[in-house]
DNA sequence: ACAAAAGCCGATTGACGATCGGTTTTAGGT
DNA sequence: ACCTAAAACCGATCGTCAATCGGCTTTTGT
């Protein structure tokens, strides 16, 4: 899922929890990159139609949302790495950690490991 | 770094740790695919220039190999997700972690619970 | 039913990968 | 040094897709 650079943005722009029709998007951007509210729109469409935003008509004007979180978005991303390279889920994610390790918060790493706990439980109690 | 679908099979042709020229290439790909020798030269030539491939001339022709394996370039990948979305780090390792988690196997669990010791034990090295 | 507001459609432009014909360069033998 | 074949390189075309925007159609509230 290769996203341009606009609808990158818009995408953010819902991530951060609104609602909003396609006037008030285009309100918010207006200011720092120009362009018509008809951009806007399809552009907003385009993210409709790839399932990445909501909508739903209220009045004349459709009310866009996001329809998954960024987080949940980002491991859509993710998983198609691991289609495109054939990779195996865990070198994938092996992968990531190398990459990320030095820049996580004790937090994270704690976040992490307890995540880790939660799929060992998991296991044992299927094999039970 | 968005690759298109030949250039995906052609590095994943090199990540099974070969170094080949364009012809030997060619002769991999002319019966799965059908198309011509030059088709192949640029696209070899595109990833080396992308710097996903090394190539030194031998004779005539380069030879061309891997310039990073495939867990290096997948990182890589995953890298730009999270400049893309401004994800921190962590929620984007905590991502891919909970779209993997059911199907690592026991090995794969164990390998990441080593990374993060690893990374604990950098960290409180850092801070003696 | 009628205007205004919004959605939808179609055309154009700009990237970029894939494709391949044609030209230039180069390595290796004479 | 000079040919010649092989390989590299160049340029043009095609297909796809995001961005852009004008203009037509539909919908909604009065």
């Amino acid at each position: 899922m290769q996203l341009g650079e606009l609808e990158k943005q818009v995408l953010q722009y819902f991530w951060k929890g609104r609602t909003a029709d396609a006037k008030s998007v285009y309100a918010h951007f207006e200011k720092q990159r120009g362009g018509t509210l008809n951009t806007i729109q399809s552009t907003l469409d385009r993210l409709f139609k790839k399932g990445l935003l909501s909508r739903e008509k209220q009045g004349h004007a459709f009310q866009y949302s996001a329809a998954m979180d960024r987080q949940a978005f980002i491991a859509k991303l993710i998983e198609e790495i691991g289609e495109d390279y054939s990779a195996d889920p865990g070198s994938t994610l092996i992968a990531a950690f190398s990459t990320f390790s030095e820049k996580l918060s004790d937090d994270q790493v704690s976040a992490l490991e307890k995540l880790i706990e939660a799929r060992r439980a998991a296991d044992s109690e299927s094999s039970c």
